[in-house]
Parts: structure tokens; C-alpha cells; sequence
DNA sequence: CATGAATGAGCTTTCATTCAT
DNA sequence: AATGAATGAAAGCTCATTCAT
């Protein structure tokens, strides 16, 4: 299970801010689910940076102080979101994994993107934030790190698992997997969140040829 | 001339909190240009939501009131960055005209990667600032699209003029056309801003090869 | 009832800065007015425009943020103090309303001019720096116009209802009432604030002269 | 000479802030007399304090520079306005001294309103600003005695020395006399510079009948 | 568990005044 | 005599976080 391999390398459950763990009942854990619910909701219509803890805690129905109850400061929410989204990035990841050569495996890629498209639509407010938190924020970088060296990891393999057949200009497996990344995610971000008019299907076919093509069209030099 | 044309488009000279223009002397302009240095390497450093007025001040030289001389706020300094910034790149994406099909492409392809990667490199951290800007943000919103849209036409265009081989899965040319767009600079911030660890023949090599593939090598379908 | 008619057409409660009302418990309702007496107190001390908002809180107890928990900016303490010392001021103000003729209506008017100045010298700063708030600030303006009218209105309606004896100069009503008021509010600031010395007795006896003399010594002409 | 007496007892020429004493050419006292004029204008539009020097030396056609050529500070400014605006006002009391108790006086009253009024008109800003400068600031207090003193000293002094009829409740000389003063000061206020419509025909006459039945018609009791 | 009042560090901004040219 | 760039003290204000109830 991918799943449960992403929950072990990430951060877990609530912690106190006085480094106690705390052991919510159900009214907590209800609470506590409205509040990240609530923090999803207002990050994206006006952004993690513009969002005040006050906006979350309305938006929740809750007290001001409650949120402190349950997470030790506003980057804490953003975490717990963002883990989430990154385990079901990891899952998107194993899906990658049996994707074929020939027309079968275009298909499957269509699909599959997809899978990816909702995934991104639905967590968009949380991957803006979390990939444009200041490098140096050692929490998401580990994790964006993380997200993308599954992804390319995967990719890279097919690339190299491919037989190259010559014709073409050879492409580093990494920088291509990598680069295959950044334009989907980056492509979405353009489409989904800047708002760029294109129809859904013609970004599935197109996202789907062009990864199709960049998997396994290219000979490899390494 | 693609510059005097940006140049039209965008917005220009220093204005003051007032409204009112303010002329600038020999000193003036040197010390206007001492901050906007200033600011690049700062905002670098720190990152734009990161730096402080006096961060850029102290970085210059000058005293903090020298900043609201010549910017109304620390947003107006990164927005005089960023109409720099896309001077330069409506610039580059003059230089993507005459690109040509065959093997003389590729060549022509690597080194236009190579200054689009320096010029990243140069402005990365302006780019980085005003992609995060929140999308709300009409001032930097207009430059991001219009930046794309100068971009992703140019590649479009040569997209649809070349004859389709009809061999491969037939692309939306719009769809394409950013999504390269979209691969580069993206994966410009992992690999420059993020720090992967990739060499850069290695990147320019596989650039190329994506673009050329992704513009000679497909069908298109609209 | 005036206070009350008073009350309603002025602004009343608190109103936080983000113009959601604020409901205020039994502790908040404290600090406020807490920050209400040092104002007031600061403002005689050092003027208004002298005053910082950091003598107030200090002079308080509270924390600067406290401050701004309550109103939005210190134009908003001073309105707040206008406001009650406006309806003061109407209460005064229909206490002329039964003040008669002859020697009995002399002694009323003495006893109140007692009322008046008591009331001067409780809200001397709040009176000084409200009507020295630039004739252009729209809120202070219609507030001191409001009170300026209601005692007007009083005065020039009982002038008006005096049988006029035809043996001295004719008044306007309206400028005469306007002008005893004035006489009345100016020469409290001269005598009060600047500070000159005169006597509380003789001070009474002439006012109350003068404006027994104004009301009804006068014939009038409109 | 009433004016000789002024300047004698107020404060004279500029006086640079290092304190050396500056002597201007003609250009110099043209420069100056273009400030003290812009000044004035500026303070009458925006009122003193929220004039900056800026709105004055650009109405002058001057440079920022130029005013600290002239005047040691803003409040400088006002002070030479203001002592000319005194000098003024000196003469205005001067012009007290021969009224007389009958009909004659009435008109040599009603006369002198008039010319009260055109130089109140003429010089609102000054007075307003000088009015209203805290009253610790030590420079316009003392200005502000000493004009209020002539006038009321003028006034008292004919109270006095007029017989009483003993028919009308006995005033005190000295607070009635400030308080005509105040009277048509904060009238002239109320009506000129915050704007309450009355005919300068009525203002005339009304206040010359109050002056007139204050100064004559009342018994004194000092 | 929950509340909301209180805190205070830290930001942006303004403008009277000084100073080098 | 004039210029206008530079200074920096001091203001107003925000908001993440803490704390008493």
C-alpha cells in the first residue's frame, strides 16, 4: 500500500504545542475536521498568505482560541493538508507504474490524467500554497521534494526501461521525467487556478500525447 | 521592434505615492537603481513575502525613507522587477520566430534554452515573487498572462504551420503550446530554485529535445 | 424624550475596524471604558493632536493592541467622547426650554449656566479638540452643526415669542441665538483653558445678564 | 500709534535658525512674501495642521529647500501670519475708542463690524490655526492674551465709565467685555468659516445691538 | 473543551528637517 | 540664493499567538 508507506515517512497526528501529544475524543476530532475543512475552503478563495486564522475559525464556527487547541500555528494546518494531498499524490504515483508502449498505454495515460486533474482541482488551494511556502521552510521542501522524486522516479524507470530506437534526440531520463512533472503540474496550475480556457478534453489528449511521446518516443542517454 | 512594443504595453516610469510624476536627476536614478538591486539580491535571499523594507534599504545603503522616495510600496518594487523582467522575455519569445524544422532547429533550440536558463538564473527570484503573487493581484496577473500569451502564440503558431504527419496522437496546439511553456519554467524552479541536481548540458540537451519533439513532431487537430 | 431622540440619530456602540459589529462582554465593556477615561484624561493633558495613542494605553493599563480592539483609530475615542458629550449637551439644551420672562426666569438661567459650566469644564478637551477637528471632517462637523442647531433653535424660538417692546435695536433671532451660544462656549474656552481669572459668581451673574438681556430685553425683526 | 506699539511688543523679522540674523535682498523678500502668501492660501484650503510644507513651497513655485531659507519651522510661518494678523487687530481696537452711547454709536458700531468682519474674513485661517495651537505652545498664547486684553481692556474700560441706569442686572465689566469679544469672534467662526447661512445685513446689525445694549445699556456692578 | 480578551513584535508609512551640491 | 535628495523619528495599525476564565 502506498498509503501506509507515505504515513510512515510523514509527519503524523496532532501534537500540543508544548510537545504533548494530545488524544482527541470524537467531538475533538469533529472539530478538528472542520477546521482543516474550513482552512481548504478559505485558502482558496483568498489564499494561504491572505488568510487569517480569524477567517478559518469563522469559516468553522469556531472560537478563536479553539484553533490553537488544535494545531500549533497556522503553517501546522497547512501541513496536515498538505499531507494529505501528498499521500494521494503517491497513490497517483503507483498508478503510473504499469502504464504500457502502445495505444493501450496512451489510453491508460488518459485516464490516468484524469485521475490527476481532479486531484488537482480539488486540492489546488493547498499545492499553491505548500509549493510556493519560501524554500527555505524545511517542512514543505522535504515534502515537495519528496512528492517529486516518487513521480519522477517512476517515470525515469519506464523512460530508461525503454528501448531506445535511435531516431530521436536522445533525453536525459531524469531531467525528462522531472520535466514531464513540472509541465502537468505547472500546466494546471495555469489552466485550473490562473484560469486559462481550454476544454478538459483537449488538455487529456494532449497532456496524454505528449507524455506518451516523452516516455517512450525517446532513445536515452543514460 | 518587440521591445518598443512591450515597452508601450506596460507599464512605465517611477511614480510617486502622490500620483504625482516625479522627474528623476542623475542622483536620483542612481539611487532608485541601488534599490531595485538591492531588492533582487534581497528578495532572492529571502524570499519577496520574507523580506522586510528594511531588509532593501539596509541592503542599499540608503535610509529607509530613501524607499518611499522612489517606490509607494515594497509591491511597486517587485513590480518594476517583474516589467523588466518581461521585457526580457517578450525579447526571448521574439527569438523563437525563426525557428526551423529539421536538425538546424535543434541547434537553434539549445541555444535559445541556454538564454532562457540564464535569464531565469539572472531573475529567478522576481519570477518566483510575481508567479506567487495571489492571482488577485490584477497588476501582476495582466503581466503574467500577457508574458504567457506572447509565449505560448509564438509556439502555437509554428505548432499549426507545420505539416502533420498524422503518424502521432494529434495535440490541441493551445494546449501544447503552454504546456511547454509551462514544462520550462517549472522545471527551471526545481532544478534552479529548489535545487535539483541536474547538469546543464544535460537539461539544455532534453529541453530541446522536448520542444522539438512537441513542435515538429506532432499531429495537431485544430 | 431628547436623550433619546439624541441617541438615535447619533452613531452609537462600538464597531470594529473590519465594520463587523463587536458585541462586547462584561470585561470588554470595562477595558473600553477604561480606555474612554484615559483618553479623556490624555487629551487635557496634552492635547489632542498631541496625544499618541500609546499615552492612552499606557495611561490605561492596556496593551497597545487593546487599543484597536475597541477603535479602529483615535479619531474613533475622540467621536466616542463627542458623542456623549453631545448628549449632554441636548440635555442641556431643553433644559432651556421652560426658562421664563422676568426675575424667576434670571435665577434659571443662572442655576443653568451653573449646569453649563460644570459640563464645560468635565468635557473641556473633548469640546476643544472636536471643534478644532478640521471643519472639513465630515463626522465632527454634522455633530457640533447638530448641537450649534438645537440650541439655536431653543433660544431664537423663545426671542421669537417675546413680545418685542420696540425700544432697542432689532435682532435677527437666529444670529443672536447663534451668537449667545457662541459667546457662552467661547468665552468658557478663554476663561477654562486659557485660563483667565475671573471669578465663578461674576462669571455666572454676567452671562446669565446677557442672555436674559439678549432673549428678552430685545425686540426682533423677523 | 497703536501699530508701532505691536511690533514693538511682538516678535519681529526672520531669524535664521541658526540664529543669526539674515538680511534678505529684494529677490529674498520677494521669496518670502510668496510663501507667507502661498501659506496663507494653503492653510485657508487644507487648514494648519494638515498643511505640509510640501503644499506650501509648491504653491509658492518654490523648492522644498528654499522654505528653511526663510522660516526656521513650520509654526514659523504661522507666527509671522499670525503677528501681522495681531498688528491688524491692534489697530481694529484702536478704532474702539471714540464710540459713543447714542444713536451715533450704534452706526459707528455697525461700521466697525464691518470692518471686523472683511479682516476676519481676510485672515479666517490664521485665526482659526492660532486659535487652536495647544495652549502650552507659549508663542501664540502669549499673542492671543494680548490681543484679547486690548480688545476686552477697551470694552471694560468704556463699560465703566458709563453711569449706570441700575435698571438692569449689573454685569461684571471685565467678563462682560470678553465675552463680547468672544462673542463675535466664534460667531464670525461658526458663520464664516464653518458656514451657517446668514445676511451679512443681519449679522451687522445684530451684533452691533448686542455690543451696543452690552456696552451702554447696562449697570456694572465693579 | 471552549471562549474571546489581551498581548506585543513588527510592519508600512509620513513628513519635518538637514545637508551636499 | 536655491535646489531636491536624504534622513530618521515617530506614528498608525495588524495579526499570530497566549492566557485567564
Amino acid at each position: 500500500m502506498a498509503k501506509t508507506a507515505a504515513k510512515r515517512q510523514l509527519k503524523p497526528a496532532p501534537v500540543r504545542a508544548d510537545g504533548q501529544q494530545r488524544v482527541l475524543g470524537e467531538q475533538g476530532e469533529r472539530t478538528r475536521q472542520r477546521l482543516l475543512d474550513a482552512a481548504k475552503k478559505v485558502f482558496r478563495e483568498r489564499s494561504y498568505p491572505e488568510t487569517r486564522v480569524d477567517d478559518i475559525t469563522r469559516e468553522a464556527g469556531t472560537s478563536h482560541g479553539a484553533f490553537y487547541l488544535y494545531f500549533s500555528n497556522k503553517a501546522e494546518v497547512l501541513e496536515a493538508l498538505a499531507i494529505e494531498t501528498a499521500e494521494r499524490m503517491y497513490t497517483l504515483a503507483d498508478e503510473l507504474e504499469g502504464i504500457e508502449r502502445g495505444e493501450a498505454g496512451f489510453d491508460q495515460l488518459k485516464s490516468w490524467m484524469e485521475h490527476f486533474i481532479d486531484n488537482y482541482e480539488e486540492n489546488s488551494p493547498v499545492v499553491v500554497a505548500w509549493m510556493s511556502a519560501r524554500p527555505q521552510d524545511a517542512r514543505f521542501d522535504r515534502l515537495g521534494r519528496e512528492v517529486l522524486a516518487k513521480f519522477a522516479g517512476r517515470i525515469s524507470h519506464t523512460i530508461r526501461a525503454t528501448e531506445s530506437d535511435g531516431e530521436r534526440h536522445p533525453v536525459n531520463a531524469g531531467v525528462a521525467a522531472v520535466a514531464l512533472v513540472a509541465m502537468l503540474e505547472r500546466f494546471c496550475y495555469y489552466w485550473l487556478v490562473r484560469g486559462g480556457g481550454f476544454a478538459r478534453d483537449d488538455v487529456v489528449d494532449t497532456m496524454a500525447a505528449i507524455w506518451h511521446q516523452g516516455i517512450f518516443g525517446a532513445s536515452h542517454k543514460d
